[in-house]
DNA sequence: TTTAATACATAAGATACCAATGTATTGCTC
DNA sequence: GAGCAATACATTGGTATCTTATGTATTAAA
């Protein structure tokens, strides 16, 4: 786990960059795919990961269905167009950023295992 | 300049990573540092400055010397033995967390210039 | 049966930032 | 020598984004 302040800014980029690999998922599936995939390194609390989705739904970035498994809601996000082009720069002025970072933090290259 | 989300959390690293590096720097000169290291695609606010040596003073991580050159003054920030200390923890902290990132985010390695 | 996991959501509070403003000195340009 | 840009500090008010906590409900496992 990671000081919190780390994580600040990054988990619409991380939303988007999910959905934009998967089509479509939900939010309880994307907290646990942000965990699996960072060794737990990563852990999206609810009371940040909903108001985003939220959000993003409200700008147009993303579009929902719900579904019911049994009786139980699940609410499905995927990508609307701006939601498409949105993913990709944010991803692009991350990837921008983390160099810019590493130059200024003088960070050495990492050997790819 | 990047979207100011991404600059969160980062402030507070990128500061005691410059005094780690440069024994001692006032606050302006630690924005036009960074300023000229990144070509202005980060720029520290003041308000955003000041505050944080003000806290890494507070904190014990830093100490400083108020000099006058001719009649404008300056504050001189230096690391403390912690400061030092966090110093190095918040960098490879920044490191680990690139690492996750970019994996997270499918960023491919960029060519060394 | 009761705990953990699944699945949504909101509310209250913290805080780190930006934008704006303020003071004052110094150097440059016209 | 007037006016502007740069240097150098600082604070205030506002906002966005997060954490912590709480709430509801279903389903699976112990």
């Amino acid at each position: 786990m990671y000081s919190s302040e780390l994580i600040k800014g990054t988990l619409k980029t991380i939303v988007l960059k999910l959905l934009a690999d998967n089509k479509r998922m939900y939010g309880y599936e994307i907290s646990a795919k942000v965990k699996d995939l960072t060794n737990s390194k990563i852990q999206l609390t609810e009371g940040a990961l909903y108001p985003t989705l939220h959000s993003l739904e409200a700008d147009g970035l993303v579009k929902t269905e719900t579904e019911y498994i049994g009786k139980r809601v699940r609410k499905y996000y995927s990508l609307s167009t701006t939601g498409k082009k949105s993913a990709k720069e944010k991803v692009n002025e991350f990837a921008d950023f983390l160099n810019t970072m590493k130059f200024l933090l003088d960070i050495p290259q990492v050997a790819i295992a």
